[in-house]
DNA sequence: ATCAACTTACAATCAAGTAAGTAACTTTTG
DNA sequence: CAAAAGTTACTTACTTGATTGTAAGTTGAT
């Protein structure tokens, strides 16, 4: 839990290298987690030692912190050119990419193994996540703005409590598809899901959970 | 991976004991995670060595899976004589439950911990989630059916996706809120997620993530 | 006297990290 | 432009410290 290098890294192969490796520790923090998994698996994978690999990245914790950053920076690649969207779009990029993930098995299990496992004491993955729901509730907080504003809403109070609950369901579903794929459906839940919190937004219904107001006697 | 033991446990100071680790295990578990959290960390709390767990236990695999089902029997007992609800009953019983959990961090974060890291490579946890979530998708899809009966509502083909988005945003919630339990409403923002879901299976909405349908030119 | 509930002691791994060495490549310099 | 010097990308070997599990012994209760 000390070292650390990083200044130069100039050569490409060697950056081709840092990404071979943190390709393979994705896959197995995916598949193991990050207390499980070794630095021995994925220099196996890669065909080298631990201590190559603690070379490049002088820790496991850094390594993680790495693994995490990098593929948030390639996501942020993907849709390079066309700049994140906002308003309704936001909300169908939420779904598209929900259908997505039901084919990326392997990059959804490592972020729902490593987010949950985050909470953990110590863990090095928390400021990540911490920071990025943050980030993520408030794109999704303005969207709703943007959404509201284009139809003269006022802004209802829900706006906060539906952007947590959206990012909610897309993780927890993805949690429940892991453990039985057949069983739940990712990408059709996540829209059918999204779609009801947006309608609750902007066309609040009665609570259906309301007591039926005394109904009879008794 | 071996051992176990469990045959007569009569003693009713025995029992206790057994209780005690179980309780020093949802602890420890919770607050690290399966794999990070030792034998030795639960030995402390409960001022035994670690070989004592394992005499009441036989394994660390035997000792999660009975914290586990302890803890489901625990829930249980707390609502016997009230019967599981059922309809739309067990809607408020779910919400009620959000809003118990929000003063029982503990808890809540062992099985956020646990059903997340369930899902990795032979993880002794993972049958337990797999039949839990089963069970409590098919509870759910009861008391829709029930709420759709009342309704006089032919049974929409929305009711699995909703069991599962209904699961899902409670412990995706969990998650954030242990994050940061400053920025969002565990309880609340389950409450209202429920009720979207609910409005949108019994009074189901034209989707507003539709497009425009090519408004204008271009 | 027996048995349950432990403890002590140990076995067998195994993990992260460090240190030092080596081969290849890059840069500096005469 | 070639030789020297330095740097990078590793490996081997080791340290340190944990961790689960086992075996055998001890003590107190029934």
């Amino acid at each position: 839990m000390t070292g650390q290098r990083r200044q130069p890294r100039s050569r490409p192969e060697t950056l081709a290298r840092r990404r071979d490796i943190l390709d393979a520790a994705v896959e197995t923090f995916g598949s193991k987690g990050f207390a499980a998994g070794t630095l021995q698996d994925i220099a196996d994978q890669v065909g080298m030692t631990h201590a190559g690999i603690l070379h490049h990245f002088g820790s496991k914790d850094q390594l993680l912190i790495e693994v995490l950053q990098h593929r948030d920076d390639t996501d942020v690649a993907d849709l390079e050119g066309q700049h994140i969207p906002d308003g309704m779009p936001l909300f169908r990029h939420l779904v598209r990419t929900a259908f997505v993930n039901a084919h990326r098995a392997g990059i959804v299990q490592a972020y729902a193994v490593l987010s949950a496992e985050s909470v953990t004491d110590g863990h090095p993955g928390r400021p990540f996540f911490e920071k990025r729901y943050r980030t993520l509730r408030a794109e999704v907080a303005h969207a709703f703005e943007v959404v509201c504003a284009e139809r003269g809403i006022t802004e209802p109070a829900t706006v906060d409590l539906a952007c947590a609950s959206i990012l909610a369901v897309m993780d927890g579903l993805q949690v429940q598809w892991l453990l039985d794929p057949t069983a739940v459906d990712l990408a059709r839940a996540s829209e059918f899901a999204i779609e009801a919190i947006v309608s609750a937004v902007l066309s609040p219904q009665p609570s259906p959970l309301a007591e039926p107001a005394s109904s009879a006697h008794n």
